[in-house]
DNA sequence: CCGACACCGTACACTTATGTCTTGAACAAT
DNA sequence: ATTGTTCAAGACATAAGTGTACGGTGTCGG
């Protein structure tokens, strides 16, 4: 979980070595697991207590009241997903190291947390206040792929329409909440840079990111990596 | 709404007439429109009932109690959105006559209400039992798809790749939860036809779907249908 | 060794929810 | 008129959750 140093940043870190006494980002981590796995009305003082081993009177330490809470995990959130889109999104000189940063994004649950990403959206539902915060980082990530678009050539409709492309298909696979092995996903990439590019997916860039993939084997799940 | 005789229909319809007296379709009704307003989690028996001005009495006298209700509410999602795309996919004789019909269905929120649909999949979190009703969904919706694009000439391959981005793009067009005008989407229309099609869309057919639209003043939101 | 601080436990008052049971009112049919 | 059906009110027991007040216990620096 690198998701611990943001966690602790957002936490104002007391930097405690890890400790039967709780900090603030023990919390905080247990509650963003709490609203992932089962949503924000799942995200209960008395149920966190309950899990972490302690009882409520720590909480009201750490925290003024449940709404700090909620509001500490939605900057966790708009600090992780959108960042690791603009960094992609800027990652270097080719379109073509762009869209294959970006591929690894959203194959990367550490750089980009999909169920964290849906959590919250669920979470704004009826909350007008965070509808505002989540259409500004949609614009914000829009923003960064039109822009991808543009500085590599494509003129400003055709960027808009590809960046909308490119987002909305890979928000749609997340909102399905498929579970493809990474085999599979792999072998469909080629096709699918092809779609956002127009052109052919060079089999030098293929193999090197397939390599890459493959030097993470925290992303394969139960599969076994092919050998690199 | 048309909602209603869906509604009535899962309800098994004691066809009253509208009275101060309450159905259980009534019940039905609120609990799905708070469902999408605000989320599984604020479905509470107390509240309905306030919304409804009644007591809780009324409640357990139509339903057995809240998880009848919930599954209730699951059925009327699982009859109402997967079967109007099923429709849309089988509309015509052309490929054409498909296409356009799909794209009033995601126009149209009578036929098709996505925020029902993101409501069940939030609601899902969590819940095996629903996760797996929700994959069975979208296994039939992407299938109805994928034969429609096999049954108009393409390949098994292709069929498969244009199925999952025309389905996906929509999708993730409906998690961003983004608002934009009727004359805005109709203006992309051609644009999207292009893209899931790689052929033009004939003016007069566009023209057609306009005016099939323009006859539909209730999805015009706030926006002046402009003069047919 | 001793206070000060950081952290946690406990007890209390309050709110909101569920589900059961009993009573009661309106209305139709007999 | 009486009865049965349909719906709703009200009272009750129970469960979970919130926040506050206060008291206790380790663990440091001085």
């Amino acid at each position: 979980m690198t998701n611990r140093r943001l966690i602790e940043q957002v936490s104002m870190p007391d930097d405690d070595a890890r400790a039967p006494r709780l900090t603030r980002a023990d919390w905080l981590e247990k509650a963003l697991q709490v609203l992932v796995e089962s949503g924000v009305d799942a995200v209960r003082i008395t149920r966190l207590a309950d899990g972490l081993g302690v009882t409520r009177g720590s909480f009201y330490w750490h925290f003024q009241d449940r709404a700090a809470l909620l509001d500490a995990m939605l900057e966790v959130w708009n600090r992780k997903n959108t960042d690791a889109i603009l960094r992609a999104a800027m990652a270097g000189p080719t379109l073509e190291a762009c869209i294959l940063a970006l591929f690894e994004v959203w194959l990367d649950p550490v750089q980009f947390d999909p169920r964290l990403d849906f959590a919250v959206r669920d979470w704004a539902r009826g909350m007008p206040a965070i509808q505002d915060t989540i259409r500004a980082a949609d614009q914000t990530r829009l923003a960064a792929l039109v822009d991808m678009y543009t500085r590599h050539g494509f003129d400003a409709g055709q960027a808009e329409i590809r960046a909308r492309n490119f987002y909305f298909i890979q928000m749609g696979y997340y909102a399905l909440d498929v579970h493809e092995p990474m085999s599979v996903r792999l072998s469909l990439l080629p096709i699918y840079y092809q779609t956002y590019t127009d052109r052919p997916l060079t089999p030098e860039a293929e193999a090197a990111f397939r390599a890459r993939v493959i030097a993470r084997p925290d992303l394969w799940g139960d599969e076994v990596p092919p050998a690199g």
